[in-house]
RNA sequence: GGUCCCAUCGUCUAGUGGUUAGGACGCCGGCCUCUCACGUCGGUAACGGGGGUUCGAGUCCCCCUGGGACCA
């Protein structure tokens, strides 16, 4: 396999989304498999709308991910001497043509073929050899000479071939009357200084394409080879926006998901290896192939994200889980308590229990604060009077205790179910309730011993006064 | 409205003319059990419709329907 060079190319006009990254892991994957290069490119030619924090997180979310680049970040804003080099060579070679007609006139040709029910394109007014040509002295822009007949072709990666008929294109702007040039003036010309073998970018640029290759041709370049991504969904089928949550990727490092897992789900959606679910990145280079990618546009299911985020915040070592949790705390500025040993055996007590890090530190409120936040329906149905003595005798039974362990505090919880005749869960419900707040928790010997005996104690002594009222 | 693209369980998908249409998420149930999870075992659930081609179509062709994108 040849060595490919593919670019992602987002423009700064927004947060970067997962459809943006699926696009540039796509990209990205392609190149490495290929032991190719891949580019970042960023499109701000719309100074307009264009905003320095959009590509802060652009190149954020990029390297919170792991997809790197190898060459750029390029700047087109930094490169306008490239495309009026193109736009003159255009012009000089007949491909191009300036065009003098002002938005009003080419409104009321909109209007006028729409009323008749013809073609409502740019009629070719200025066109020489087809209409009356510009008008002297007033400001043009610069049109491209689409063909008058015949179609454009290309083969897609992932579609496969996609023909326009010629008089479908219409004589597009390359460059505005400020001399600005356009959207596909610039991918075109950009694409091929920066020798990219391999264009894949979202579906919803397929009906650009045709025109793209017409500027290659006219500048007498090989156009690339095209794979157009089909579009990521939200839940209503509709294109994935605000609404369906997430707008920014980063927002998925703030709700605790692993850039290992976002990846591997975005890997999937759309793309697949037999019925494998789970790849390192290192599968992902190896087994990704352009050829298996689906040309159906797919749902984003945060079910499953989740699913698979679990898998990955399960498979870590309990020393690694609690260091990635104080990393996730210190991003709020929190400071978890206790030494790096205590944390790593609390989270082992919760880590089966949670799907993100948010999670985590949320189901660990009660190993790391003493003011519990209680469940007040487990509270009325557990601590009750008829739980009084039950508390009050492990109290005194853990005071005794020598060692404290989850083998010792498990015997012991059963010498006092015992002798009062109750099944364990007669006793280790209100003690969870005590302890924790709530009727769901790791088990209950676990958490005691993990929280330690005073903490242990003093909660079970307040749950004995809550138990009498 | 024009052009282009798409179509297997609710969702992600396997499938390349002959399969009891497989897997995963979710959901439901059993087991495990101090609760909740995890795990495990089992279950639910799909080829959008109609025509062809063929001995035989989820697989090939056409039409319809539906969805999406772009342009207006």
């Amino acid at each position: 396999m040849p060595p490919m060079r593919t670019r992602f190319a987002p423009s700064p006009t927004g947060a970067l989304h997962v459809g943006g990254v699926r696009t540039a892991l796509f990209s990205q994957l392609m190149a490495r498999r290929s032991q190719g290069s891949f580019l970042l490119r960023i499109e701000d030619t719309d100074r307009k709308r264009s905003e320095d924090r959009y590509i802060d997180g652009i190149l954020d979310g990029l390297r919170w991910l792991g997809i790197d680049w190898d060459e750029g970040p390029f700047f087109q804003t930094q490169r306008s001497d490239l495309y009026r080099d193109a736009i003159g060579k255009l012009v000089a070679s007949g491909s191009a043509y300036p065009c003098s007609c002002t938005p009003e006139e080419l409104e009321k040709h909109r209007e006028e073929a729409k009323a008749a029910g013809t073609r409502t394109s740019y009629d070719r007014h200025c066109r020489p050899g087809v209409g009356p040509g510009p008008i002297e002295g007033r400001p043009t822009s610069i049109r491209m000479a689409a063909p008058l007949e015949g179609e454009v072709v290309f083969y897609d990666e992932i579609k496969g071939r996609i023909a326009f008929a010629a008089e479908e294109i219409e004589d597009f702007v390359i460059a505005r009357s400020d001399g600005t040039p356009t959207y596909q003036l610039v991918v075109a010309v950009d694409d091929a200084d920066m020798e990219i073998t391999h264009v894949v970018r979202g579906d919803d640029h397929v009906n650009n394409t045709p025109k793209q290759i017409l500027i290659y041709q006219a500048l007498g370049l090989e156009p690339p080879a095209f794979a157009h991504l089909p579009l990521v969904l939200g839940k209503d089928k509709k294109r994935l926006s605000k609404r369906h949550g997430a707008a920014s990727v980063l927002e998925y490092r703030d709700l605790g998901y692993y850039p290992d897992a976002l990846v591997n789900f975005l890997a999937r959606l759309g793309w697949s290896h037999g019925d494998q679910e789970i790849f390192t990145r290192d599968e992902l280079v190896e087994k990704f192939a352009i050829d298996d990618v689906n040309p159906a546009a797919g749902v984003f299911d945060a079910e499953k994200l989740d699913w698979l985020n679990a898998q990955y915040l399960r498979a870590r070592s309990p020393d690694e889980l609690a260091a990635d949790l104080r990393a996730f705390a210190a991003r709020e500025g929190t400071e978890l308590r206790g030494d790096a040993a205590w944390q790593a055996r609390m989270v082992s007590t919760l880590r089966e229990r949670v799907a993100t890090l948010r999670e985590l530190l949320d189901s660990a409120r009660y190993y790391l604060e003493d003011d519990l936040v209680f469940d007040d329906a487990a509270v009325k149905k557990l601590l009750t009077p008829d739980a009084a003595p039950l508390l009050e005798a492990l109290i005194a039974r853990l005071e005794g205790l020598h060692s404290w362990n989850v083998e010792d505090l498990e015997a012991a919880f059963r010498a006092v179910a015992d002798a009062h005749d109750q099944k364990l869960g007669k006793l280790a419900q209100p003690v969870r309730v005590a302890v924790t707040g709530g009727k769901q928790s790791p088990g209950i010997f676990e958490v005691l011993d993990v929280l330690g005996r005073d903490r242990t104690l003093a909660r079970l002594r307040t749950g004995v006064e809550t138990c009498r009222g």
